[in-house]
RNA sequence: CGGGGCGUGGCGCAGUCCGGUAGCGCAUCUGUUUUGGGAACAGAGGGUCGUAGGUUCAAAUCCUAUCGCCCCGACCA
């Protein structure tokens, strides 16, 4: 049915590029691992982004743009951050026709720049708390890229706040941690785990890292997006310090937190199937696809006359397209806002006008449902509302049907190996143990989950005790 | 960096082994008939075969070099 598209079950990663190249999401550019957004794909990441910016500004953050280019010594001034970033940076060597007396590095990430500018912005505590985003492109020469999930250059946004107290900068980091789930399950309606990453997976400069952790449909993990409280090291490195109410200086401390246009890459991969692209109603650009059906001018015209007649009051309301070409036929009209992933089509023929009905097709179900020409507003809202959730508990029922406990290594290295998925499993913390696993299977230690219980029992890696469980799976 | 694959009209490919008029499908343009799940027919336009050198009467095809991209692995949001 759907040409083109490989079969999620004969090659997952081919279906994955197959729904964005038939969606026309994204291309490739001239420079290797580089990726152009295109219309479409551009117009979910415009659609995360106004919701994302919203919630952002609720909780009083404002935003700015720092530089692209980075002098290369900034870098360098955090110890783990250097080495962390240092191999993926992209460097200026050249500018004007002329070799460069310091070289410049591509962002990688901000907080170097941003630090070095709050040394001047903050003195004191009432210069607290800065809560500063930014929209922006950053540049990491990944060996090997795959459209969205990783890609040399991609866009995000980035949050560098200061506060006066860890206490402040933890809460900030579990309040951004909080929005970045309920936009990925209430918007993207993406069900994530979230939790604390292991020190081997932290972010190079943070004190903590936490995740919102994502289960695709090939049962393999992705990272959707990290908060990060980095204690008082940028403070330290770029030597920010304030005067606190009873006089005395102390180092700020530092939060920071992204999402990117990854989003979309966890957005195919959780809900599109061998039709391509499948995406949310609060998300979609095109949320109705209306597909008339002519054969005569005169059926044309009174087709269109009605349906104009029905959409009347949607502008602003509901985001529709009214498909009125008439150089393409309606089969292939189908066909084409099904890859595109419209989450409601409505179909209206000559049949129709007589019947005063008209048929409403959901993309995620293909259920098709005759409804009446007088309540189509109102079917349609609600027929949105329920695509919506039930996107969402699909993805449940598939992240729950294959989460598994396990307490035996053994039995965890075979499950991985034969069914993938999420398993909590015991660790009590040892770096060692974490090495092997990645070593011997593949797998990483997700998060630690916030929500799990404390429970007794013994590490899978080595017998002894452990007080909880934590998450492993293979990841992108 | 290792393994695999590929560079030929806009896209996808055949042709390369065995040198001899550059081809097919899709897309595009024109016209007619069509239109409830990817329309049919007729016609048309579009290519220095990745690049550079070599062999030859003759190179997409053989030789040498080189550049690039994609997929799979190690590393990563």
């Amino acid at each position: 049915m759907a040409k083109g598209i490989t079969k999620r079950s004969v090659d997952y990663s081919r279906w994955y590029l197959d729904v964005i190249a038939a969606a026309q999401m994204a291309d490739y550019g001239p420079v290797k691992g580089c990726m152009v957004i295109r219309p479409t794909g551009y117009a979910i990441w415009e659609a995360m982004q106004s919701e994302l910016d919203a919630m952002f500004k609720e909780t009083g953050h404002v935003n700015a743009y720092f530089p692209l280019l980075i002098p290369e010594s900034f870098l360098q001034k955090e110890a783990e951050h250097v080495e962390g970033f240092a191999p993926e940076c992209a460097v200026v060597t050249h500018g004007g026709g002329k070799k460069l007396e310091e070289r410049v590095v591509i962002r990688p990430t901000s907080e170097t720049v941003i630090w070095s500018m709050y040394k001047n912005w903050i003195q004191s505590y009432r210069d607290l708390p800065l809560l500063i985003n930014q929209w922006a492109n950053v540049v990491r020469w990944e060996m090997r890229t795959r459209l969205f999930l990783r890609t040399m250059e991609f866009l995000w946004q980035e949050g560098h706040t200061a506060h006066a107290t860890y206490d402040e900068a933890e809460e900030e980091t579990l309040k951004i941690l909080g929005i970045y789930k309920n936009f990925a399950e209430e918007y993207m309606a993406m069900p994530v785990l979230t939790g604390l990453k292991t020190e081997k997976e932290r972010f190079a400069g943070a004190v903590k890292t936490y995740a919102i952790e994502a289960m695709m449909q090939d049962r393999r993990a992705l990272q959707a997006g990290t908060s990060h409280n980095l204690g008082q090291n940028f403070a330290k490195a770029f030597d920010v310090t304030f005067q606190t109410e009873n006089g005395k200086l102390e180092h700020v401390w530092a939060t920071s937190w992204g999402v990117s246009t990854r989003l979309i890459g966890g957005l195919i991969m959780t809900h599109s199937d061998d039709n391509g692209l499948v995406v949310p109603p609060r998300l979609a650009p095109v949320q109705v696809a209306i597909v008339p059906i002519w054969r005569s001018d005169d059926e044309k015209t009174a087709v269109l006359e009605r349906l104009h007649a029905i959409t009347a009051d949607w502008q602003g309301k509901i985001r529709f397209k009214l498909d009125d070409r008439d150089n393409y036929r309606p089969g292939w009209k189908f066909n084409e806002w099904e890859k595109q992933g419209v989450p409601i089509r409505l179909e209206m023929g000559p049949k129709d006008l007589a019947s005063e009905e008209l048929v409403m097709v959901k993309r995620h179900s293909g259920e098709k449902e005759r409804i009446p020409q007088s309540a189509v507003y109102e079917k349609v809202n609600e027929a949105l509302e329920q695509v919506q959730q039930e996107l969402f508990e699909r993805a449940l029922a598939h992240r729950e049907k294959n989460s598994h406990y396990v307490d035996s290594y053994s039995e965890l290295k075979e499950r991985l190996k034969d069914e993938g998925g999420f398993y909590y499993v015991h660790w009590n913390g040892k770096r060692e143990s974490e090495d092997k696993l990645q070593e011997e299977t593949k797998a990483t230690i997700r998060v630690i989950p916030s929500d799990q219980p404390e429970e007794n029992g013994q590490c899978i890696f080595t017998g002894e005790a452990s007080s909880r469980r934590v998450v492993v799976a293979k990841a992108y």
